[in-house]
DNA sequence: TGGTAATAGTTGAAAATGTAACTAACAAGA
DNA sequence: TCTTGTTAGTTACATTTTCAACTATTACCA
C-alpha cells in the first residue's frame, strides 16, 4: 500500500507469467505425473526427444535452456525405466546420442496426443487469431 | 520425430509460458536476490503486502495460489530478517495479520521500482496495444 | 453445552533443484 | 608430443520444495 500506486503486481509480467504457465500447467502435470510418474524435466526431454529426433544431452540443453545436470538426471531416470537409450558417439566419445526406446516413443505419442487436446482446451476461449499473436508475443518474450 | 506430427513442442502452452516466465524472471531475480538476497516466494508475499496492504498468510495463499507451506516459510524468513510484523488477530486467535516494517516497505518500494523499469524493458519491442491484450490473454489463462 | 469437523499456520522428512567440483575426452598451439 | 584449455556429462552437497502430519483455534449442530 504506497502513495502513487500505478504499479499491480497482477500485471508484472514474470508474475503474470509464471501465474499463468503454472495454472496451465496443472492438469497436464497430473496427466505425465499419474500415468508415467514423469517429472516435470523428465517429460520436456522426452518430447524434444520425440518431437525433434534423436539428440545428445547437450543439444537437448542449448534447445530448453535446462542446465546439464537436469537434463542428465533426467536423462538417467528416462533410461532407468526403459524409455531411452544412450549410444556413445563414435566421432566424439564424450557424448551419447539418445533414442527414445518402443515405449518411449509410445509414451511420447500418448502425452503428445494429449498435449494437442490440452492445448486447444486451454486457449477454447480464443479465436485462433489471438492463440497465433498470443503465441508470437511469448515466442518473443521466450526468444524462441 | 513422428509421422503425422503437426505438434510443435515450442507452441505447447505450458511449455511457451513456463520458457517466457523463466526467461523473464532471470534479471529481476538476479535483482532481488543480489540486493536482499530474498527467494522467489519471499518477494512475492513483499509484494502482496506492498501492493495490496496488510493481511494474513491464508489471503496470501488465496490471492497467489501460493502453498500455505510455501507462504509460511517465506513468511517466517522475512520476519527473521525483519522486513514483516506479525499481529495476532482477535477476532481469530489462529491467524495474524502481516504487515510490512519501515524495512520492508523500503525494499518494497525499491524492488517495485526496479520492477516498473523491468517491464518496461521487457515489453520494449511491443505496441502499448499489443502489450494490453498479450496481458489481458495472459490473465484469462491465469484465472486473475 | 459437548462432540465432530473445519481452518490457520507450523514442522519434519523426503524429493527435487542449484551450485560447484569432478572425470573423461577432445582441441590446438608451441 | 606436451601442456593448457575446452567440452560432455556425472556426482556430491547445500538449499528449496513438496507432502503429510501436527497443534491450536474456531464453527457447526445435535
Amino acid at each position: 500500500m504506497t502513495e502513487k500506486d500505478d504499479f499491480e503486481l497482477i500485471l508484472f509480467l514474470p508474475y503474470l507469467l509464471n501465474q499463468a504457465a503454472e495454472e496451465t500447467s496443472m492438469a497436464f502435470q497430473r496427466h505425465y505425473k499419474d500415468r508415467y510418474s514423469m517429472l516435470r524435466t523428465e517429460w520436456r526431454v522426452l518430447f524434444h526427444l520425440g518431437n525433434y529426433g534423436d539428440m545428445t544431452a547437450r543439444e537437448i540443453c542449448d534447445r530448453s535452456k535446462l542446465h546439464k545436470t537436469k537434463v542428465s538426471r533426467a536423462v538417467a531416470g528416462l533410461e532407468k525405466r526403459r524409455f531411452l537409450t544412450r549410444e556413445k558417439v563414435k566421432q566424439d566419445r564424450r557424448s551419447e546420442v539418445l533414442r527414445l526406446s518402443q515405449a518411449g516413443l509410445s509414451a511420447y505419442l500418448d502425452l503428445q496426443d494429449f498435449a494437442r487436446n490440452y492445448d486447444a482446451k486451454v486457449t477454447k476461449d480464443f479465436t485462433e487469431e489471438e492463440v497465433r499473436t498470443l503465441k508470437q508475443a511469448l515466442r518473443k518474450l521466450a526468444n524462441l
